[in-house]
DNA sequence: TAGCGCGTAAAGATCTTGTGATCAGGTTGT
DNA sequence: ACAACCTGATCACAAGATCTTTACGCGCTA
């Protein structure tokens, strides 16, 4: 398993995935026939692509900012089973396309039960196999959506997507890109959010059992938060859970009557009750 | 199978959210045959399906609460583009799957494009169209996550997925996250849960003979849940069975007029009584 | 009434999180 | 190309919070 070659096409993305709307795609492939005829199509849809001729390794897939993996398992032999099983489970995120010569049904549904998104069977046409390849990735978007560029007030706290940066009372809070996409993930839902997730939508891969790598980001961004605006607490810790955003002024002293500050319960618009 | 999505809406809710992981499907499809094998199938998982013989409107799609459409664009003719069409972009949330006869590859190009998340072409294996539909499924599950898990009212007690906490008159439990799980699983679920059961299902494995974890984390629930709503009952033991969970106001002496919490005949402890 | 299951309580073990520091790798400016 | 600088990944440790285990006595069933 070579990552040969295996820098990014695009060095300068400074958002994990939010990188475009476009398609960014890797071909594992050998037939250059085929190769030649999905290129062309690709070229003329303006989409990123790249071509593997061995299997990469998944920091080398991580590394390429993929939307979409298309592999043909023949490449790999009976290899290939296991490398689909450790791609589609260490990056859940990615849409995987099946599309390989004549295969039995057991060995397709194999493949999907693996985590591929679909599988598309020898010979096919370049314009379809595209679209299935689209509308796998069209999912994992709609996911990413929601994520727009419109900037959002939270407490004395500005996010800005369009900056990549937050602020209080027009000064910046120095934020770096990391920290930044952390805070506008965990500001952009009001739910908690366990530690997997936001690991996974912010890094783009699976987060590995026991990394702390997102608490430390989280003391980062509370240090500078807490510094900009001190009467407020933004980021809540769920014990055992997750971490949840959510601007509350800080209790300063006086009890005042009830902390009516739970927003939680108040509109249960979808409760059911019995 | 009638096509009256009532029961889904109305009923006794609880189910709607517990059900949240199997795969709700619907086959609109004309074919004797081909139902009749994938009924099997669909049965033999256990998923909830229903056929359709005749398109159903959007909202009628809505009402049953669906994951997943599968459907025959042969049933409507030249008028199944613009219902797919349709369908595809009012309910986003939902996977859909064509599964017809023979097409071209413009025609499944087509289908693709208005937003259909796969094309299986019949005849085809029961088995393998349904890896496809769970295949979508999936790839939608993890964008519609945060929408999926809706709060819950038992007596004066709300629960909360989304925060992972209960709530009684907008004040927090103050559960922690084995508590609340516990309380999730059981409020969910009408019958009485086996402490096996229980612990299996929250703790991820088996119970050691004599573990007595369940019934120390029920004496915490029922302790924060008096506290906070101390005219109520919610966990009931059934002696050397296990819980049940089932809010009952505290009949303290005189009955006045309560909801319509009957305990008489309603306890028919069935798994189905619903 | 005897035996077992269950409620209750507290102490100890274990797991989580907050925090500061260090190290390696990449980026920017010259 | 080189070097200063910045960022992000990990580690170790401490403080808490939570979970498990154990013990005892009452209530339920037979």
């Amino acid at each position: 398993m070579t990552p040969e070659g295996s820098e990014a096409v695009v060095g300068g993305a400074p958002a994990a995935q939010r990188a475009g709307n476009r398609l960014r795609l890797a071909v594992l492939d050998r037939d250059p026939g085929f190769m030649l005829v999905l290129s062309n199509r690709l070229d003329a849809l303006g989409c990123e692509y790249r071509s593997l001729t061995a299997p990469a390794t998944v920091d080398a897939l991580v590394a390429m900012r993929l939307n979409a993996l298309l592999v043909d398992l023949a490449v790999m032999g009976p290899a290939g089973w296991e490398y689909l099983e450790r791609v589609c489970s260490r990056l859940p995120g990615l849409a995987v396309v099946v599309c390989t010569g004549p295969s039995s049904v057991a060995q397709r549904v194999r493949g999907l039960r693996l985590g591929a998104d679909a599988w598309v069977t020898k010979p096919c046409h370049a314009e379809e196999l595209i679209c299935v390849v689209e509308a796998a990735v069209r999912r994992h978007r709609r996911a990413e959506m929601p994520a727009l560029e419109a900037a959002a007030m939270f407490g004395e706290i500005t996010v800005r997507p369009d900056l990549y940066q937050a602020y209080a009372n027009d000064m910046s809070l120095e934020l770096t890109a990391r920290e930044f996409e952390i805070l506008h993930l965990l500001s952009g839902s009001d739910r908690v959010l366990r530690r997997e997730e936001i690991y996974e939508r912010v890094w783009g891969y699976a987060m590995a059992h026991g990394d702390r790598s997102v608490d430390v980001f989280v003391r980062k961004l509370r240090q500078k938060l807490r510094s900009a605006s001190p009467r407020w607490s933004y980021i809540h810790t769920h014990f055992g859970v997750g971490y949840r955003f959510t601007p509350e002024p800080e209790d300063a002293g006086e009890p005042e009557l009830e902390l009516v500050t739970d927003p939680g319960p108040a509109e249960l618009d979808t409760a059911f009750a019995r």
